[in-house]
RNA sequence: GUGGGUGUAGCUCAGAUUGGUUAGAGCGCCAGGUUGUGGCCCUGGAGGCCGUGGGUUCAAGUCCCAUUACCCACCCCA
């Protein structure tokens, strides 16, 4: 029978990883809770129908990513693929807008996608996702902008970039679209076959298509802010102002696009120039009409999600982040007899708050030696027949050599 | 869903072009040199259905077919 392996794209964290994991996570809670945001855990599945019309219907990742299944009692439910519609589901469910101030949430947790797997891509992946409700101006806007740039900066990745746009809203996005397809029409021939795809479902999407042929077209094509209305014109104005009086380096492209349908006006992005082709580390922006489509009351909104494998990847490939400090002692016994005694002494030593590895197997003095070290112990403790008649154990601290005894019987003395 | 690459020791990989006794190295592990004092060095040892199934052949890790897993890229996305 062969053995059983984890299932594709699933993926163990090893104890090596994880204190990496650990690490991020961690700066990700910090980060965060200065810019006073509260955690909401929403549950892992949701009705089917709430990704549905949240992401949009003809999305890929509606389409064909999600996991949906039908439960026992014949409902259809789904694991999450993003966080967003949860936190604005159980927003509107619990009435956390009410209350006359921004509400300012975040999610940490795994998402899942049935994609097929790659660098920095994964069927389950986890995402910490940001998000303001509540507050249409712009300040939000560069407020969650600094957030995203603090949390990457303090983690120390180097050659990140951060990229804003405005993608318009429902008042002016018809009309470039519309000019834009167009445009395009007109040059169907030139274009690849995914951008004549695209040109139907999701034009704006050809502006980023790496194919060099269409970005030839693409060149001519007719520019986004020419056709901003004069509120999107003014609402990307301050909030660019607003990072550059914060001093935080972004650049401009109008070629930015988000891939679900619910942003609206400022939408940005981190990219890294470490990784493969899955350079954006995280992505976000603007979207007003969310909670509105689910149902909700008309709650503005702005957010984003950064992916933590990709993060996790670019601290692993600059080793920067320190491993995991070895145990404070190291409890090893030269034969069998002494296992009582060792017993009760790493007992002590715990219950003291301190960390001890053991080795219960009997053996060499040399051998244990060279576990504890290996071991990155601070300290190894030893007792063998020596230590049991003199009734004192060794205690050799492995950077200084130095060594001392324990009295046995009176291990408390630590 | 599409395309390419790779599966050999716990780990990283040679060996495949040109089939030929018992399939190798480094690291790690165990033991000894040093009968109770680690890291360096030396010596020895354990550890492999060569991803799986079929085929060609006197003979397959090596050639052919299928299959599966992983990796990379496209698509899409964080």
């Amino acid at each position: 029978m062969p053995a059983l392996t984890a299932i594709r794209g699933f993926k163990d964290i090893l104890p090596k990883e994880a204190d990496l994991w650990r690490l991020v996570e961690e700066k990700a809670r910090e980060v965060v809770r200065r810019f006073d945001f509260s955690e909401l855990r929403p549950p892992v599945m949701e009705r089917a129908e709430l990704f549905q019309r949240s992401l949009g219907a003809t999305t890929d990742i509606v389409e064909k990513e999600m996991y949906t299944m039908e439960d026992r009692g014949g409902d259809l439910i789904t694991l999450r693929p993003e966080a967003t519609a949860g936190l604005v589901r159980a927003l509107i469910e619990h009435n956390l807008h009410e209350g006359g101030r921004a509400t300012k949430l975040f999610c940490l947790g795994p998402m899942f996608r049935y994609e097929r797997p790659q660098k920095g891509r994964l069927r389950q992946f986890h995402q910490l996702d940001v998000e303001i409700f509540s507050d249409p101006g712009p300040h939000s806007d560069a407020e969650i902008i600094v957030l995203l740039h603090s949390f990457l900066s303090e983690l120390g990745l180097p050659n990140l970039s951060i990229v804003i746009n405005s993608l318009g809203c429902p008042e002016c996005r018809p009309a470039y679209r519309k000019s834009l397809v167009d445009f395009l029409t007109g040059r169907l021939g030139s274009l690849c076959p995914d951008c004549q795809r695209r040109l139907g479902q999701n034009p704006l999407r050809i502006l980023d298509c790496k194919v060099g042929s269409c970005q030839e077209q693409v060149k001519d094509a007719p520019a986004f802010p020419a056709f901003w209305c004069q509120d999107c014109q003014d609402h990307f104005k301050v909030v660019r102002e607003s990072l550059e009086a914060q001093g935080l380096p972004f650049s401009l492209d109008e070629r930015l696009v988000r891939g679900l349908d619910y942003y609206t006006r400022t939408a940005f992005e981190a990219r890294s120039g470490d990784l493969g082709s899955q350079s954006a580390v995280a992505g976000g922006g603007r979207y007003d009409g969310l909670c509105k489509e689910l149902g909700g009351p008309d709650i503005p909104a702005i957010g984003f999600a950064a992916g933590l494998e990709r993060l996790i990847m670019l601290m692993a490939a600059q080793d920067s982040a320190a491993g995991r400090a070895g145990p404070d002692y190291y409890v090893a016994i030269l034969a069998p007899e002494a296992l009582g005694p060792a017993f009760r002494l790493a007992q002590a030593l715990r219950s003291r708050g301190l960390s001890v590895a053991a080795d219960w197997e009997a053996g060499g003095l040399k051998s244990r030696l060279k576990r504890a070290d290996k071991a990155g112990a601070a300290k190894a403790i030893m007792i063998g027949p020596d230590e049991l008649a003199s009734g004192l154990a060794t205690v050799r601290d492995l950077t200084t050599k130095g060594q001392a005894g324990l009295p046995l019987d009176k291990p408390e003395l630590f």
